[in-house]
DNA sequence: CGCCCGGTTGACACACCTCAACAAGGGTGG
DNA sequence: CCACCCTTGTTGAGGTGTGTCAACCGGGCG
C-alpha cells in the first residue's frame, strides 16, 4: 500500500492549499521554487498505512487533502494516537532528519500527498531560508499541540479530556475547511479512545454524556460538534492560537 | 527572578558543551559565527522559573549546565511536566517563532544559560543554514521524546510508566555527563508524579516496588539507577536512539 | 441470509486516588 | 542551643473513576 504510483498531476499554482484562508499565502517566487522540488503526488485510501514506524523512508510529504493520524504502538498491541494530520501539514520529517521514523501514519479518509525527496532538505535550508523557517515553525506548532495533548492525558478527567479532543479536532478541521456541508469528523470511537488513553467503553459513555449536554451529536462514522463553547468550558482549554500558519 | 544580570563571561571556545562527547562537535567556523550571535549569559537558581507561559520573551536560550523542566498548568493548579531539559537543549524557541510561550520552564538545579536575541533567528536561517538545520533537528527530537511520553502516559501502567521515566532521565543525564561521581537525579517524587500523571502517593508506592526489584535506589532528594536493564524490560522501551546530536 | 463492524448498555472488578497520620531532616529564629 | 515549621517521603484504609467482560443492536455487505 506504500507503492501507489507517484505521478505529478496538480501544478503548484493550482494547489488546493492555496485556497485555505487559514494558511498564510505563498509568494509567487516561493511557489515556483517549491514546484521545482515537488517530485510528484501520492494517494492513499482510507485505512492505509502511509508511513511505518522504524522505516527509513526516502520522502517528505505535505498533505494536500484528507485526514490522517500519527500513532505509536507497544509490543502487545496497545496503540496511542499522538496527533491528527490535516491539509498543509508536513509528515515524514523525522525520516528525513533522522535515520528512521519513530511513529506510523494512517489515513482516516482518502489522502492526497505532495511528495518531496528527503535529499532535497539540506538544499532547502541552503537556498530557501524562508521555507526552512516555515518548516521549523510547523514543527514548533506540532510541539505545542503535543504539549496540550500530554497535559490532557496526564491531568484532565475523562470528561474534560474528551471535550478537549473533540474541540481540538473541530477547530483544526474547521480551519482546514473540512467541515463544509455538514460533514462530520470521520473517526470511530476506537480512534478517540486510543487518543485519550481511555477504554472504548468508557469513551462511549463519556461521549454520550457530552451528547446529552447537547455539545455534540454522534452520527454513523463520526461526530458533529453542536456547541463548541460547552466543550471549551468543560475542558478549560483556550483553543488553538489564531495564527496564520505557513505551508509548503 | 527573571531579572538576573546578563553578562558575557564564557567564550564559546571554552563552552562547557564542547566537552560533552554525546554532542556533535562544532566546526571552528560555526563556533565563531555562533559567538557573534551570543548576547551573554544568564543564571537561575534551583527552583527559579526561567520562562513563563503566556509571556512573549525576547530571548532564545541554550542550556550550558544544569537541569530543568518544561510544564503546563490548568486553572485549578494541576501541573503536567512535559519534558526535562539538559545541557545543549534550546529553550524559548516558541517565544521566538510564535508570539508567546505556551509552557513554562523551571530550574531543577542551578542553571547557566547562553542568551541569544530572538530577532537574530531569521538572520540565522539566512546566513547559517547548517545551524538552522540543527535547530530543526533538535525540535524534531523534542517531538520524538514527547511522542514517547504520550505513549507512556496514555497506554502504560503505573509501573511501566515509572520505569520508563526513570530510564529516560537516566539515559539523558548520562549522555549529558551529569551523573559522574555518583550524583543522583535531582527530582522530588512530586516532580515524577506530575510527569507521570499519577498521584504522589501512588508514585511513591510504585517507586518502592522498583526499589524492591533492585532497579533503583531513592536517596534524599533524588534517585539513582541501579539496573537500567530492568527498567527497560519493565517498560518495554527501547531507549533513546544513539545519535550524536548537534548543539548551538 | 448471515457475518462483521461499530456502537450501546449493565454488572462487576481493580488500579489508582484521596484522606490521614506520621517520620525524618533542614532551615530559621529566638 | 532548642523550638518550631515546612518540605519530603512513607504507609494504611477506604473510596471511586475507569477498565473488563459480556450481551445485544443495527447497518452494510458479500
Amino acid at each position: 500500500m506504500n507503492e501507489v504510483p507517484i505521478t505529478q498531476r496538480i501544478e503548484c499554482e493550482n494547489c488546493p492549499l492555496n485556497d485555505i484562508p487559514h494558511l498564510r499565502p505563498l509568494e509567487d517566487s516561493q511557489r515556483s521554487l517549491i514546484s521545482t522540488l515537488k517530485t510528484g503526488e501520492m494517494t492513499a485510501p482510507a485505512g492505509a498505512t502511509v508511513l511505518v514506524e522504524g522505516s527509513g523512508n526516502a520522502y517528505l510529504f505535505s498533505i494536500l487533502s484528507g485526514w490522517g493520524f500519527r500513532y505509536k504502538t507497544l509490543d502487545d498491541g496497545r496503540r496511542q494516537i499522538l496527533n491528527y494530520v490535516f491539509p498543509g501539514d508536513v509528515i515524514g520529517l523525522q525520516g528525513s532528519l533522522m535515520d528512521e521514523m519513530q511513529h506510523s501514519i494512517e489515513a482516516l479518509s482518502p489522502l492526497v500527498l505532495c511528495v518531496f525527496q528527503k535529499t532535497d532538505l539540506p538544499k532547502l535550508f541552503s537556498n530557501l531560508p524562508q521555507l526552512a523557517y516555515d518548516l521549523t515553525w510547523l514543527t514548533a506548532r506540532e510541539e505545542i499541540m503535543l504539549d496540550e495533548h500530554l497535559l490532557s492525558v496526564g491531568q484532565r478527567s475523562a470528561l474534560e479530556r474528551t471535550a478537549y479532543l473533540i474541540a481540538f479536532l473541530h477547530q483544526r478541521a474547521r480551519a482546514a475547511r473540512m467541515l463544509e456541508g455538514q460533514k462530520s469528523i470521520p473517526v470511530t470511537q476506537q480512534h478517540l479512545a486510543d487518543t485519550l488513553g481511555l477504554s472504548i467503553v468508557h469513551t462511549n459513555k463519556t461521549l454520550r454524556r457530552l451528547a446529552i449536554l447537547k455539545a455534540l451529536r454522534w452520527e454513523k462514522g463520526g461526530c458533529t460538534v453542536l456547541d463548541e463553547t460547552i466543550l471549551l468550558h468543560i475542558s478549560g482549554w483556550e483553543g488553538l492560537p489564531a495564527l496564520k500558519r505557513p505551508y509548503i
